[in-house]
DNA sequence: GGACATTAAGACCTTTTTGTCTTTATTTAT
DNA sequence: ATAAATAAAGACAAAAAGGTCTTAATGTCC
């Protein structure tokens, strides 16, 4: 609802790749889309766009696979959120107003933009590393 | 992003015709559509919808249109919304995992949740009066 | 260098959402 | 009764989101 599915899996793929690197292994398309539950080909897909984007990395051939290096820059779920859905996904308004804002809102305007400035925020701070640190200690999941 | 396209329309819809309605209009779909800047035909669809569920009300033939009775049953937001977009919209995980709770979050589950329970309850108080006499005021708006 | 494993790319398909058009039914006024 | 105004209904169309498949490119290992 709030992300395209796109995005939840294109997060998940990353989160779950980043768990994985950190042990220096690379993932098969195959086992990354079972582990995150989601339609092999289409993950492939989005794959390709991090990569692209170069938030994560690949290598083709036997023994290869996507991969994060750890020491590159660290990501902002922000930017992979961005790259994706676009950013401005977090400042639609609820009606769908154009202008719609502390001196011309709509009737949910106080309720709507309280919660995504914070959600917003929280993405651009949290990184893709601390997000695969929190499932890795069990304290958050990105499957059932 | 929150709500479909269909259901911005039929809030809108709704609030309009409530604050018309005041004074006993009745409005054709042709004018209302275009008060809201949406859609002629569709828009219609769904005002058929919203009669159907007795949430508005209309008259065919000459001076006919759509209307609500003041006078009727105060509408919940939060039942137009259902039906249109269904309840479960607000119980949706940020990263779409079926299970996702306190004790089982995904990484943005709180921010989520807490944004979401507010909305929810917040729609489960007012009523399209209430909304339609915000705007009605000056307080709010439902278009640019 | 050949076989094989793997990602990359792009064309294609399906479903859902959004939107349109045409015809029919109903009501009112004359 | 008839004409005009209006909503109702349903078939249709377009666009976007979601998803699949096939082929190409690239790298590894022997």
């Amino acid at each position: 609802m709030m992300f395209s599915k796109k995005c939840e899996y294109a997060l998940k793929a990353a989160i779950y790749l980043y768990i994985k690197s950190i042990d220096g292994k690379k993932l098969g398309i195959k086992e990354l889309a079972k582990e995150i539950e989601s339609p092999e080909p289409f993950t492939a897909k989005i794959l390709q766009e991090l990569v692209r984007a170069k938030i994560i990395s690949s290598n083709k051939g036997p023994n290869g696979g996507f991969y994060i290096d750890p020491k590159a820059k660290p990501v902002l779920v922000i930017d992979l959120i961005d790259l994706i859905d676009g950013k401005d996904s977090f400042d639609r308004c609820g009606l769908g107003l154009k202008e719609c804002s502390e001196s011309h809102p709509c009737p949910i305007h106080k309720e709507f933009k309280s919660y995504s400035s914070r959600l917003k925020k929280l993405l651009t701070t949290k990184t893709l590393k601390e997000f695969a640190e929190s499932v890795e200690l069990g304290d958050a999941f990105i499957n059932n």
